[in-house]
DNA sequence: TCCCAAACTTGATACAGATCAAGGAAAGAC
DNA sequence: GTCTTTCCTTGATCTGTATCAAGTTTGGGA
């Protein structure tokens, strides 16, 4: 997609329209909006935001997939986070953010300067609320992660990454026998999962070879058995 | 401490009154708020709220020391969050939470019924920004903790969670060097780094050997060496 | 079209932390 | 004060995943 075609999009024609910050926002609130928004769009590899750095603009994705990353003194990453489409970036009251954000694949975002934004925030009670609803998601989804993180094994990592992606990307829609894209390299996967890239590939292919998941090129991915990916995710039914 | 203390205990004398949910409160405002609120003592070892149950009332946590647990299908536990006096128990919009709240040691919460208390934030802007700031502390913690169970060492899982407790137990105070108490057993604490218990026992012994700590009884703990846990955590300056 | 670099796979080996096992110390019960 | 249980420590061994080390595939650029 070209940044050109953001350029003229109207909010009553976002992808992300219904699940984004503006979920809620009336015709009204969309003027103001159109307003204030910019559209920006960064290639895969590219720094959105470092950490620490005091933040101009929020922003909510509206297409591609973002990283949240975190390092260690001698270079050792965590991610902390995934952010996919109507996903936000940048919190009230908040300055700067403890970690890098970083882009996974081509990534376009729907950006509103901090100050003008946050008086907005403070005026417009739908989109505080909405803020706060997608803060706690996040508190939620990281809540989940943690558990994975600390007690799954590798084979559990993986079928939980892929049950993550197939219950996103299908949204509603209950079965997940469509394939799709993985959005990120092994060693992306490794990173977001706490793992390293050859155990990340190990697993995958074991996966395969069980019958759980099939591969249509090296990013391509079918479930042929949904339930038994469930099963291999650990979690309670 | 007695329950028939806090029962009859003014907001203006809440030792949590400067930190938690109604830190920016006036005076008119605590005067409602003295009406709602109710408090409650749990034994050590209590559960507080089931995972999945309707939450009839919101809370801070006064005194004591609660866990927020998950549970996988074969029985293996991870701590997601630990709450300390002046922290909140539920969020405006949600009807249940997805984990176990049990005391770790005896808990007093300050209590107010969830339908009230959801009216007064949505009339009191204060309010609703103090619950926006404690989830987003929350989910910074949240990433920390994700880095600290997917990429650090034992060792470093054991310093990082020491030198937390210093930091919130010694508040403003610079140095670390007053004894304080582990508020859990070690069961708990492998629980919450991810590790088994034996693993705690022998790098808090490793950590005692290199005269970075000192115990005085099982749960005394002295920081001897403040300089060296913080360089054990593994963390940048 | 071929080349090259990046991404991935696969194998061998090492090791941190889990697991299994036994005993000791503290704290509450009676 | 003694009993009992819970909590903690220490040792021996095992194992899942990291690490090290080649290869192989893939896709984009010249």
């Amino acid at each position: 997609m070209q940044p050109v075609k953001f350029a003229a999009m109207r909010c009553g024609d976002c992808p992300i329209r219904h699940r984004a910050v503006c979920a809620r926002c009336d015709e009204d609130e969309f003027q103001t909006l159109e307003k204030l928004k910019s559209y920006k769009t960064y290639a895969a590899g590219d720094m959105i935001y470092w950490r620490g750095e005091p933040l101009e603009y929020v922003a909510s994705l509206v297409t591609g997939v973002a990283q949240l990353s975190k390092t260690l003194e001698d270079g050792r990453t965590q991610m902390v986070g995934l952010l996919l489409p109507s996903d936000f970036i940048g919190r009230p009251g908040r300055e700067a953010v403890g970690f890098d954000v970083i882009a996974t694949t081509e990534v376009t975002l729907c950006r509103f300067q901090r100050a003008p934004f946050e008086k907005l925030v403070d005026e417009t009670p739908h989109i505080a609320q909405r803020l706060m609803e997608l803060a706690l998601d996040e508190l939620d989804a990281a809540r989940d992660w943690m558990m994975l993180l600390g007690r799954k094994t590798a084979r559990e990592k993986i079928a939980t990454f892929v049950d993550m992606l197939v219950r996103r990307q299908n949204g509603a829609s209950p079965n997940g026998d469509q394939p799709f894209e993985l959005p990120m390299t092994r060693d992306q996967i490794a990173n977001y999962l706490g793992l390293t890239l050859e155990t990340v590939s190990r697993q995958f292919n074991a996966l395969k070879r069980d019958g759980v998941i099939a591969f249509t090129g090296r990013k391509h991915i079918e479930v042929v058995d949904l339930a038994a990916l469930r099963l291999a995710t650990g979690d309670d039914v």
